[in-house]
DNA sequence: AAGCACAAAGTTACCGGTAACGTAGATCTC
DNA sequence: GAGATCTACGTTACCGGTAACTTTGTGCTT
């Protein structure tokens, strides 16, 4: 049996210490390279380090210090929506780059998963929050109000939010596709998308096309697959339910760009091309739009930057430095050629 | 100045526990409902915890029982990917109904950033380790080795891991396709993929199917697009340097089904249908592959639920219950309609 | 050579829970 | 009715760090 160089288990502050031949607190002070000890003395801990393999408890001292964790919660509904994974992601970059660690929740589109996730990752006494919407339940609300620490409020943008809020205007973005249908000479529209037994952003975006669409004239069949992800299935199964409810409709607007490839898929299944016999428009312009051969009609948002805006608004908030309670990074519609002028 | 009934800052077990008029440890007896006290005097408790909002610091309980932490690191290359941001969909919400929660970490395909990751993370004490991949930094071994906590490696399947591996053989995987392939007759075979700095399960999946084409007496072109996400720009970018390289290539297979995608409709804007003109076909059987005209030939692999088994084969270690070394989740071939029978 | 400033340590107490053990009073047993 | 047992608590110590304070030693002034 040959004697292992490295410990196996957990190697404490007062171990690596005693080994060196100094007190915990000098060892702790080399660690944080505080200063007020001398170069041999340094030497000699850190040899001692990395001799037995030291790793730091953060719990303890998260705990010890009064000091906050470098844990921020990050809740998002759900990952089979790429533009949410795209959110993440920017966000947990951002994050790790300033040393913050993602602690993940997924909501499944539910107020009450993600109260009682608000409340479990509460108890783990995170350095903040960033959360997916604007509405929450009452209960949370309360939770985070109490927590007194900073809470971003991504995706929908909210201009009176709980503390900061870094997103778009979804409703707006509805508006301005509704708007730019109609002014194409839509009037016949039609919208696909999931629901989920909540307000959400993407219901936002419906109530904002509807009421361009209706102040032009035209009306709005929709279909909404229940409780799906929304994604290229959903969009290719809710074109055909929209399809076969009998009313006729010359332009589908979806939830999002993936819903809309599988719309398109469907609708060239059954022989309708777009922009000749439907047109179509989708929103996000997802990845998948750039390799279509015919531009998409979406609204572009930056999923990745608003990601990594909302990080840094964390950051910021945590710095104590000054950020917007609001910041919008915009939006912007791209005409795409799956739509075309028709006769009003 | 109306008091609030409600207390905002931290609320500790002392103070819920004084204004009960009990011990801190009464009062953290009634809290985990261990028993020992009257009914009387857990009302009283549960009363005050109501009246001061009491969040318990699970910071405190995990640092002082030397009862682990409920957190589960799960590092992932990335999310831009969709079959990553799958697996860990399934891995976090199998945690999540188990009460542990996801600590992320985004490992941009680097063995220096995984390495980075696992040691900040394991400073936290987490519960145990849900890692992608088989290849580790040397230091990142010894790491784990001597934290001392469950460890599952995932995706690429490890018969000799160092705890537990859940996943499927990417090599045999590749060498099927490959197989295959060569059995339809073809000879001149193209490979087009994204290029990271690190041996992963889609090289394992190029090896196996070099194998196999080689085998049959055939050839394989490879394409890599370096440093990008295996999605559908790349699939399109890279089919189009490797249609431009000169060499005749009558079949292509893509890193996963998102690039296949891009793949098939560059193809499709010079000219070249599937699979009249050229063979495609793609890996992991992913979402988008069920809304198109045509089955993209591909291989299945159950990404959900092999992060679902990933978290049990977690919880199970935690649990101190039995679980294999190494689980497969298995693959099957899609024969699909994106290739057709060649001359020999 | 006494006095002082400062560098380089060590000591003590504490963060918020929980394990382990102690104890007073009620109930049971024979 | 004395001892045994049980219930319902309270006390103490500790997890692994760090803040705040104290002590020791060294060199520099004057």
């Amino acid at each position: 049996m040959t004697e292992k160089p490295v410990r196996t288990g957990k190697v404490s502050l007062a171990e690596v210490a005693r080994a060196a031949g100094v007190s915990k607190m000098t060892a702790s002070r080399v660690l944080r390279g505080e200063g007020g000890y001398s170069d041999k003395t340094r030497d000699k801990v850190m040899a001692k380090v990395d001799l037995l393999g030291y790793l730091p408890n953060r719990l303890a001292t998260a705990f010890a210090g009064g000091t906050t964790s470098t844990f921020v919660g990050v809740s998002i509904p759900d990952l089979g929506n790429e533009v949410f994974a795209q959110v993440l992601e920017g966000i947990d970059r951002k994050l790790g780059s300033f040393g913050y660690q993602t602690v993940l929740g997924l909501t499944q589109h539910t107020a009450e998963e993600e109260e009682s996730w608000i409340r479990t990752v509460l108890s783990w006494q995170p350095a903040g929050l960033i959360i997916t919407g604007r509405s929450h339940a009452p209960n949370a609300i309360d939770l985070l109000k109490n927590a007194g620490l900073p809470v971003v409020e991504i995706w929908d943008l909210n201009s009176s939010p709980l503390d900061t809020s870094v997103g778009i205007n979804h409703y707006d973005s509805g508006f301005e596709m509704g708007r730019y249908l109609s002014g194409l000479g839509y009037r016949a529209l039609g919208y696909v998308g999931t629901w989920h037994n909540t307000a959400n952003a993407a219901s936002a975006r419906l109530d904002g096309f509807c009421k361009a669409v209706l102040d032009g004239g035209g009306t709005v069949e929709r279909q909404f697959c229940l409780n799906d992800t929304a994604s290229y299935y959903p969009g290719y199964y809710g074109t055909e339910q929209l399809l076969a409810s009998g009313t006729s409709v010359e332009c589908i607007f979806y939830q999002n760009d993936a819903m809309a490839f599988g719309g398109l898929q469907y609708c060239r299944s059954i022989g309708l091309e777009a922009p000749a016999d439907i047109g179509i428009a989708g929103w996000g312009d997802m990845p998948i739009a750039a390799v279509l051969p015919a531009r998409l009609t979406s609204i572009h948002v930056p999923h990745i930057r608003l990601g990594q805006v909302a990080a840094e608004a964390m950051i910021a908030r945590l710095s104590g430095e000054p950020f917007e309670t609001a910041r919008n990074v915009g939006f912007h519609l791209i005409p795409g050629s799956s739509v075309r002028r028709v006769a009003g």
